[in-house]
DNA sequence: GTCTATATGAAGATAGAC
DNA sequence: GTCTATCTTCATATAGAC
């Protein structure tokens, strides 16, 4: 029976709550509440709230980097493709209090704003990389405007999609389901595939639905 | 010289604030000091804050029922589309307030919720009405799946590219050139027009940028 | 209609005992 | 490490004079 750390545990909860109830609606007291710790207790770990948002951010910082760094030499998968939008889009979720209110969080939390863009902009180049190999293998054809276009409508479909799917069920926002999002993330490369890559993007992307 | 109702002055300066401040960030006390009246004043005048936010709410909702109103009956050229387009992009630009934070905002003023769905169910549908009338012209050919992936599309993209695009300069965030977002729209549906169609809407989409 | 003054309450944060 | 008690700040909102 493992003792879990309470700086962790706050850590923990304060996401969950964040994630469920957004950002601005969660008060240190609810969280020191949650844990069933005093208020007190939870400035003795962290200094302000803002500390907290802070070293979560740095969490899901970690997670983007290491996940988008796409090597851009080799050839990728339409398979590998699926399957590193899937770990996107729950990386995402595990995180949406920062996407649901993106503009207040980083209006509030100003120091977030650079790095943040930075994450953006590795996410769109990192798909610009993957429509690239998938250029070279000959599977997608693809004008330079619209391979832009492309990257952008991919970009923000990776960071709104699961936002905008929180508003079909605002009641219960405890679960998030990525397979919609990776749907349509694979519908919006689809026109520029092969005949036969269509095909079989149609087949599996059927089965996230 | 026509004197403005301090009523709507009030209204006027929290919707500009709202937009550039973000809702949550604008106290009852910033609005009446940037209107050099007292915060007393302002509580004749409305008697909460969320009153004003409803009665913005209302203006931006009867501007999107009438926009929203697309005749199911006529032929729609892609030019008419456009226009379309940009008067939507332009509506949602003046109330971008609520798309923001709109996770926040629908959580603490619950009573908009089902309206503002409403709208967005409005907003797919038109989609799908003016994608409908672009087959039957036979300027558009595209399948029942990915005409409902497409409606999505355009929809989560109307609501939140100029959220999207205020990332990029959160710093003035006064101006918002809906041209952007059109050229987004336009090139989400280019893959599924017909080739004369598509080469016109590469050449009209540019000039939005 | 507009003002000043003030009440109310909530959230973030600190001090000091245990 | 954890608690209780308390402080400060600030936002919403009201009362009553002009």
């Amino acid at each position: 029976m493992k003792k879990i750390k309470t700086r962790d545990r706050i850590l923990g909860t304060s996401l969950a709550l964040f994630n469920s109830l957004g950002e601005p609606n969660v008060t240190t007291l609810l969280i020191s509440d949650e844990l069933d710790i005093s208020p007190g207790n939870l400035y003795y770990h962290f200094k302000s709230k803002s500390d907290i948002v802070d070293e979560l951010f740095q969490s899901f910082e970690a997670e983007m980097v290491d996940l988008l760094a796409v090597p851009d030499d080799a050839d990728i998968s339409l398979d590998q493709f699926s399957f590193f939008l899937h770990l996107l889009f729950e990386a995402v979720a595990r995180y949406r209090f920062l996407y649901q209110d993106l503009v207040n969080v980083l209006s509030r939390y100003s120091q977030l704003q650079v790095r943040f863009k930075r994450i953006l902009a590795k996410k769109k180049n990192a798909f610009r990389v993957l429509c690239e190999s998938f250029q070279s293998q000959g599977v997608m054809t693809i004008s330079e405007d619209e391979l832009l276009s492309l990257c952008e409508q991919l970009t923000l479909t990776a960071c709104y999609w699961s936002s905008f799917d929180t508003l079909s069920h605002l009641d219960d926002r405890e679960s998030v389901d990525p397979g919609k999002g990776v749907y349509q993330m694979l519908h919006l490369i689809l026109p520029y595939l092969a005949e036969q890559e269509q095909q079989e993007i149609q087949l599996t992307s059927r089965s996230y639905l």
